[in-house]
DNA sequence: TGTGATGTTGAATG
DNA sequence: GCATTCAACATCAC
């Protein structure tokens, strides 16, 4: 489910079948994911138009319009694209579909109806109004660190939230504290500066080895990097336990002892 | 049958 | 202004 690699995968799926497609029609089904448009007016302003470029920015991902405006993709938990041609393959969630000249569709499958789908007629202005953080593999350690300073809370609520920093989601900021050897609530004022460092490290590696991996939900391979996500399952150190609990409001897994609570 | 799930937001509280 | 907690969103899988 889509985190930074995830969205990254995305992206692509989405240059390789819409990208510099005329849309011949828009077709919404349910109006419930749209929050800044309506489905109606979303179909006619998509209708007739054709996506020239992709831009990504942490779980964000827009599509750049012929006409210079731009359709943002938040996938919440659960969304996927799927572009397809014969109608007995529409995904079973689809909430809009762009058809295109050439008979495909590229159908947003969504069964949670988590997403955010928004037309942005200014994306500065948007992405400084929301207040979106720098993209996870784009911020420097200068900046990241400046983020960080001053700031209280848990490690694991810093880099949830996606003001801070973008792209980083449940799964990968428990990896990056269990790589880390860090216990995820630990305190941010209480971490010395050098495992702060290491914390940005080891994110950016990680959400790179992912992305090059393009994973996709539907299919990790079963022996990814974070199958040590088990209750039970035993650390590097072949004694430490992983443990489930909660940390900024999400669920948590750690290996006791193996992970530090600063 | 009940519960929790890879996300975000807004309201309420401290 | 911050940090935290909670509810809401809607569906599926176990």
């Amino acid at each position: 489910m889509p985190e930074l690699p995830e969205v990254n995968t995305f992206k692509i799926y989405f240059e390789k079948t819409a990208l510099r497609q005329r849309i011949k029609k828009t077709v919404v089904h349910d109006d419930k994911i749209f929050r800044n448009i309506s489905g109606g007016d979303f179909e006619k302003k998509l209708t007739g138009r054709t996506f020239i470029d992709t831009y990504r920015r942490g779980k964000y991902m827009f599509g750049k319009l012929d006409n210079n405006k731009y359709v943002q993709f938040h996938f919440g938990m659960t969304c996927d694209f799927k572009y397809y041609s014969d109608i007995a393959d529409k995904p079973r969630h689809e909430r809009f579909v762009f058809i295109f000249e050439n008979g495909f569709r590229l159908g947003f499958d969504c069964p949670r109806k988590f997403a955010r789908i928004n037309y942005i007629e200014n994306l500065d202005e948007y992405i400084a109004r929301i207040n979106l953080g720098t993209d996870a593999l784009e911020i420097s350690e200068a900046e990241f660190l400046k983020k960080i300073k001053n700031k209280k809370g848990t490690l694991k609520g810093f880099l949830l939230n996606q003001k801070n920093i973008a792209g980083m989601g449940n799964l990968y900021v428990d990896e990056t504290c269990y790589q880390c050897r860090i216990h995820p609530a630990s305190r941010l004022d209480k971490i010395p500066l050098k495992k702060k460092k290491e914390i940005f490290d080891k994110m950016q590696n990680i959400l790179q080895r992912a992305l090059d991996e393009r994973p996709h939900y539907k299919g990790y391979p079963p022996d990814w990097f974070w199958q040590w996500r088990e209750e039970g399952k035993l650390a590097p150190d072949g004694k430490s336990k992983v443990e489930k609990t909660e940390v900024a409001g999400r669920t948590t897994y750690f290996a006791k002892g193996w992970q530090r609570l600063y």
